[in-house]
RNA sequence: GGGUCGGUACUCAAGCGGUCAACGAGGGCAGACUGUAAAUCUGCUGACUUCGGUCUACGAAGGUUCAAAUCCUUCCCGGCCCA
């Protein structure tokens, strides 16, 4: 189990094609998968992602634990059988809310309306682990790392994640360093917890870890290395497209990459768009997430391959044409951009849910084309 | 016919002598969104603009005033009440 078998590399880049065995059926990398934080990728039901090729879908610790409670979904048969999806799962630890609710002053926190933000103290990080008060209710809460171990372990994904912090792209050297020694003993923790945890369980959960160090270069190869000599089945790159400007990005990467066991799926939190997505698969990126292709989607945007579109622009109003005239989706093939302008104005549930599909379906279509380039005899 | 209340930008609707090109809401136009506090948020929405302003505007026409969407007169239109 969790065995990753790569099956062809790229020759002109760094790109591979993989196999990464779960409980709940293989995946095959590259490999995006949709965010459905609350055990749900929004509007769009299990059996329409496994039709648009979805093959891993994430949830997060943070939100189930609040609602419904993990135990709860414990009770319910666990995760999967709870939302009714069969394929493989990834948990996040929640040690993203700790940075996305954590303070006002990061980019998240800047883009939504200061009226909700008036609470900053959200979140208080100490080394034990993070104090948070709900953003449902204001009830305070303890992570610790064993804690959320635990919370994984009873929601019961294929994939869970080490609990860490995600500093702020902006964050200086020193706040950098010391998040990312908690993040490490954190990971530590997460290991050991999650070990216990697995003995006993029929079912067995991988622990990916996940690499910080902010943008600092020494910063990041330090945890690169320090993940990987964890030995865990697969490694995440954490605390990236959070802010900073895309060659740093992407120049963090590069740095990591080299110091990433070659036999272990590589996850990049996070991404993306379109254009990330093909950088990462260049550069050796197996896995990647991003709420993306549905919050656009609900946002009425939607990828096409000449950028990004809002279907509410008037220019859409009489057209006939499909969302992306290259793409083969049911909603591309069945719907005109006057229609879905049309839903979208008025506020129709349909609106959001077409264009959910066509993002994810076509994210999907973009990691399809680029493992073509990787290998263009295999039969996708 | 008499009385009375009202006519404000695309719509609804505040304002009731200067700080009013005019609150607010809706609608419209555009933008943002990357491990989801997000079916959310932001900007614009009289015209022109070298973005500092300039012009035209609160039913119509006159008038008072340094100054009117705001006060006065007449007229037009609408609601209600009385004949």
């Amino acid at each position: 189990m969790f065995a990753f078998k790569i099956k062809s590399k790229s020759k002109s880049s760094d790109a591979r094609i993989g196999e990464f065995s779960t409980p709940h059926g293989i995946i095959e990398t590259p490999c995006f998968m949709p965010v459905g934080t609350k055990g749900t990728v929004k509007t769009m039901k299990p059996e329409e992602l496994k039709e648009i090729g979805s093959q891993i879908i994430l949830a997060n610790t943070y939100h189930l634990y609040l609602r419904p409670g993990h135990e709860l979904v414990k009770k319910m048969g666990g995760l999967h059988k709870f939302m009714n999806w069969n394929g493989p799962i990834l948990t996040d630890s929640g040690g993203f809310q700790v940075f996305s609710l954590g303070t006002n002053n990061t980019l998240a926190a800047k883009q939504i309306s200061k009226k909700r933000h008036k609470d900053k103290d959200l979140v208080k990080i100490t080394n034990d682990g993070v104090e948070f008060k709900s953003i449902l209710d204001g009830s305070k809460h303890l992570f610790t790392p064993e804690k959320v171990m635990q919370i994984e372990h009873a929601l019961g994904a294929d994939i869970i994640m080490a609990f860490d912090e995600c500093p702020p792209a902006f964050a200086d050297r020193k706040y950098a360093k010391q998040s990312m020694e908690k993040t490490h003993d954190w990971a530590l923790r997460c290991k050991k917890e999650h070990e216990k945890l697995n003995k006993n369980q029929k079912v067995k959960q991988a622990l990916f870890p996940i690499i910080q160090g902010g943008m600092y270069d020494d910063l990041r190869i330090e945890s690169a290395e320090f993940m990987a000599a964890l030995d865990l089945p697969g490694i995440a790159i954490g605390g990236l497209a959070v802010g900073e400007p895309r060659e740093t990005t992407w120049k963090m990467i590069d740095l990591i990459i080299p110091h990433l066991p070659k036999n272990k799926p590589r996850y990049m939190m996070g991404i993306g768009t379109p254009e990330d997505i093909r950088e990462a698969i260049k550069r050796g990126i197996d896995m990647f997430d991003c709420v993306l292709p549905t919050r656009l989607g609900r946002h009425g945007s939607a990828f096409t391959s000449k950028g990004q579109i809002h279907i509410k622009n008037e220019e859409n109003k009489f057209s006939k044409k499909s969302l992306d005239d290259k793409c083969e989706c049911y909603v591309c093939k069945n719907y005109t951009r006057a229609y879905l302008r049309h839903l979208i104005m008025e506020n129709e549930i349909l609106g959001i849910h077409l264009l959910s599909w066509h993002n994810i379906a076509y994210l999907h279509d973009i990691v399809k084309t680029e493992k073509r380039k990787i290998s263009p005899t295999s039969d996708f």
